[in-house]
DNA sequence: CTCAGAAACTATAATCACTATAGATTCAGA
DNA sequence: TCTGAATCTATAGTGATTATAGTTTCTGAG
């Protein structure tokens, strides 16, 4: 990786450092990217082409295709085991549903769940992956990419980050929701 | 209804029709607020005071509650119906999934489908209503409203017209997303 | 009827995210 | 060592949205 390489990646971290501690001091919306720009010591032109999908994505890592390990839990489960117990093991290990974490990611996470337009760009990343879960999907159960239950699943599965990530346990609400998505929803609810 | 609100629900629904027209002959992105409230004579203040919401929300119903007539066509349903088929059968009646529209509201459909601002606001106020149909199908189905598979449910069956609506098939998606939440993933696909 | 206050509207100016342009600097590779 | 591309910069927009302060227009009480 040559010096210039390494130059950009700096700058992009600094941004990113930056970003993360003004948003944590004064709130994202307490924040304006030219504050950012500067605390980085680069110019607004600079952070923007550093960043183009715009201010919420700062604190996010780029070019971090999110499907990519989905696809591969997929591909290289156990033989025999389900699709959908693959995609929750692979689901429950990430991020928002372990606090195994250094305790500047848990920040980092507490500030993207509790700031709307965060959590909303963080749904939007998710969702980028539909298309490639879909077709991994399609393939590991013999159905058709085009079959619209292949599609709504993957982004039912997508979306369980954002809606579970905000639960007091947001491990067994994941559990809860793949349970549902694997079984259905029984007209009554189940004894204990 | 004085003429206050008279006056106010006409310049409201001049805005709405001058932006929907604009929208038509110029696309959403090439319409600016300006040319909107020229067109519709009113300041650009007056049209902010109309749509809190911002630009996107200029062509829908404010204050339409989607969640309503879903609400009560769940408490309505007839004796022994399932959940899921009372909300079947209610949002298979909606906009997106019936083409028995005035092709005034058809363009607007379509408007709003092949526009992604207009899809992601629209996506907005359906969400919106999660937490009143959570309450109804936790009540209608003796559950308790902070159980995760009822707000999970909401959620998706909320998400459907977003996911289907830009289908070939509309009705066909609905009624495939509705069974996969019914019955649950089948791990192998049920040959025909 | 009238008048006080609320509501709707207006012009104006500001803020802020984001884009476009053109030029300067720095690095990579031939 | 030179050329071209990548990075960065300053500058000047555009366009949505908000804030402010003042004007007009209804409404409802007295």
């Amino acid at each position: 990786m040559g010096r210039r390489e390494r130059k950009k990646a700096q700058t992009r971290r600094a941004l990113s450092e930056a970003a993360l501690r003004l948003f944590g001091e004064h709130g994202y919306d307490g924040v304006t990217v030219a504050q950012i720009a500067d605390e980085a010591d680069v110019s607004i032109a600079t952070l923007f082409a550093h960043v183009p999908d715009g201010k919420e994505a700062l604190i996010f890592d780029d070019g971090a295709e999110r499907h990519v390990w989905l696809v591969a839990a997929l591909r290289d489960r156990p033989s025999g085991q389900p699709v959908l117990e693959a995609l929750r093991r692979s689901m429950a290990a990430r991020g928002p549903f372990t606090d195994d974490l250094p305790p500047e990611l848990r920040r980092k996470r507490d500030l993207i769940v509790s700031t709307p337009a965060l959590r909303e760009y963080s749904r939007k990343l998710w969702i980028a992956s539909e298309g490639a879960l879909a077709e991994a999907i399609a393939a590991e159960s013999g159905r058709d990419t085009s079959d619209m239950t292949v599609r709504a699943l993957a982004r039912y599965v997508l979306e369980i980050p954002e809606l579970a990530g905000a639960e007091p346990d947001p491990l067994a609400a994941l559990n809860a929701i793949f349970d549902l998505l694997a079984s259905g929803w029984p007209e009554s609810p189940e004894e204990a």
